[in-house]
DNA sequence: AGCGTGACGAGTA
DNA sequence: ATACTCGCCACGC
């Protein structure tokens, strides 16, 4: 038999690895997802963001989003009250216009995961 | 097996 | 800043 056919409570091994980097994300900072998939030197953005699509609920999200720093759609409002609530830096709309809204500020929110994934390690 | 699609990223116009 | 292209990899039809 195959161990994939374990199925039920049983992640992939990838996704687990992907929910386990989103984890110990430091409030206040975020990972793009090709962040994430050169961290575990495997994969890529498209594999981490499938991830994040399929099991994301089970982590903090908000803390691993596209390069460009926009909000992930559907859920901006959600992402916006937690970045507030973390003090996350977030870069302000060069105009004032309606519908528009902010996004994180990727020069200085962005997490390289040096210091802590050593320890996690 | 081919083809389109996606919670992507970087480069170019 | 926006629009488009290409590279990338896994999934589903």
């Amino acid at each position: 038999m195959s161990e994939e056919s374990l199925s039920a409570d049983a992640l992939p091994e990838y996704a687990e690895r992907v929910l386990e980097v989103a984890e110990m994300i430091p409030p206040g900072r975020v990972m793009t997802y090709g962040d994430v998939a050169e961290w575990l030197e495997e994969g890529g953005p498209r594999q981490v963001g499938r991830v994040m699509a399929l099991y994301g609920g089970a982590v903090p999200w908000w803390r691993v989003i596209r390069a460009d720093g926009v909000l992930l759609p559907g859920h901006e409002l959600d992402a916006l009250g937690h970045y507030r609530a973390e003090g996350t830096p977030l870069r302000q709309a060069s105009r004032t216009s309606e519908g528009h809204v902010p996004r994180v500020d990727m020069k200085r929110a962005r997490w390289d995961g040096g210091e802590r994934a050593l320890d996690h390690i």
